[in-house]
DNA sequence: TAGTGGTCTAGACCACGGT
DNA sequence: CCGTGGTCTAGACCACTAA
């Protein structure tokens, strides 16, 4: 269990900071050598900060310490830049696509449409303090967004919505799974395919009850923390509740 | 990529049918001599067939093909049993070890109380389908629950903290993170060191408001699905909420 | 006891990133 | 262009599981 030791050296320098935040560790062949051990054992050690969230990849440049994850609230987090800034992080935008397309399987499953039915989808890349964390794609209903890429959607759709459809998000049905990224997803976070990730589907509804759109998020799993609070209900609505998203 | 070429093909055996859900999968060096490939790439290909949800392994045991994963909502996951046979799994539920201790300065922290002060620590191991998930141990402050450990508390302490104290759960503040198996934990679980895990901590209140107890669990990534439904406030409210928990 | 997975060695070549 | 990480080879020994 070698590697458990190199782990948790690696560890250790990170937390007394010698290995500060966002610096890069030194290659892998020094680090090898160092620990007087061959790539392949290092880089199970490696891997293993990897899937705590110490340590990240950026694929071909090499190993980075990671920043303290985002606090996200299903609750709340209908703009990201408002949840970045509200914990002293520097939020950024990029919108790598938007188009009308037809729905696939899974999208018209979702919002209840057909592979028929045309679908806003809108890509973005969202970085914390320059780092790239997540891949969002939102998949809109053009019945409620007429002409909806000729405004800014880049930043906050939410803030589109409301003041030019007047459309409000009330309510969220989401869904949490762990898996990893993988082709355009893995590149646009500058991430190794098959990096830990954080899945996160989200539908969501207007203050009428309306299906607006939903979207689909891939994050580095280490940037962020799920954190909610939530108010028990008795449990014979726990059935009819889970039927209808599943 | 010969190992994505690998990963694909057990993939599909997995989705025809050909390896059957909780099958174990051909010894590493057979499934290595038929992809014509070493041990290393292949185990390559199975790590990522893992981080997908896919497979997973068994400590010294194989690897296997893993079931669909539970659904849990934190709006109504109070009982594990019942939670499961809703959704036709079958639950089981060990009790690991139940004591009274000194809190340490985690549990402190998350509980508002000292290093000094008293606390029951249950720790159970939960299985579906007799595989084991999940293990959770629970901080009770024993001020609200004298003289617990003389109850039933390997099954809902849900239903002993109603039944004999008169409390009920009326909300929990949840995080959820994700990490990787060990020690102990990872034992249990009959799980690899290592292993990728989903976080799964909450603070529980009862309907005075007062905070009673809180649960860290530590499940197998590939078993759990948080879904739930959010009623979202105003986002004003957001930072306040945070900072508490934080 | 035989076979398995867990761990490790000591290399190699390639494509890409940064200089 | 050099150094890096990504990928791969061809083994090895050990502790443990399952028979």
């Amino acid at each position: 269990m070698q590697y458990l030791k190199i782990k948790d050296a690696i560890n250790q320098q990170i937390n007394t900071g010698i290995l500060q935040i966002g610096h890069k560790l030194p290659a892998e062949r020094k680090l090898a050598e160092s620990f007087n051990t061959t790539r392949i054992t290092l880089r199970e050690a490696l891997a293993l900060l990897e899937s705590e969230g110490k340590i990240y990849r950026e694929d071909r440049r090499g190993w980075f310490v990671s920043p303290p994850a985002l606090i996200y609230d299903p609750n709340y987090t209908t703009e990201f830049a408002a949840m970045a800034i509200a914990q002293d992080r520097k939020p950024h935008s990029v919108l790598l696509s938007a188009q009308l397309i037809h729905a696939n399987q899974h999208i018209a499953t979702l919002l209840n449409i057909t592979t028929n039915d045309s679908v806003y989808r809108i890509e973005r890349l969202r970085s914390l303090d320059s780092r790239p964390v997540v891949v969002v794609t939102n998949y809109i209903l053009p019945e409620f967004f007429p002409d909806l890429l000729k405004h800014d959607i880049t930043h906050s759709l939410t803030v589109t919505y409301r003041e030019h459809y007047q459309r409000i998000y009330t309510k969220t049905r989401f869904r949490i799974s762990t898996t990893s990224l993988n082709g355009n997803t893995a590149s646009a976070l500058r991430a190794t395919a098959g990096s830990p990730a954080m899945f996160v589907e989200r539908l969501n509804y207007d203050q009428h009850d309306n299906l607006i759109d939903c979207d689909l998020e891939y994050w580095r799993h280490d940037a962020i923390r799920i954190e909610s609070l939530a108010t028990l209900s008795s449990a014979c609505l726990h059935k009819t509740t889970q039927k209808k998203m599943s």
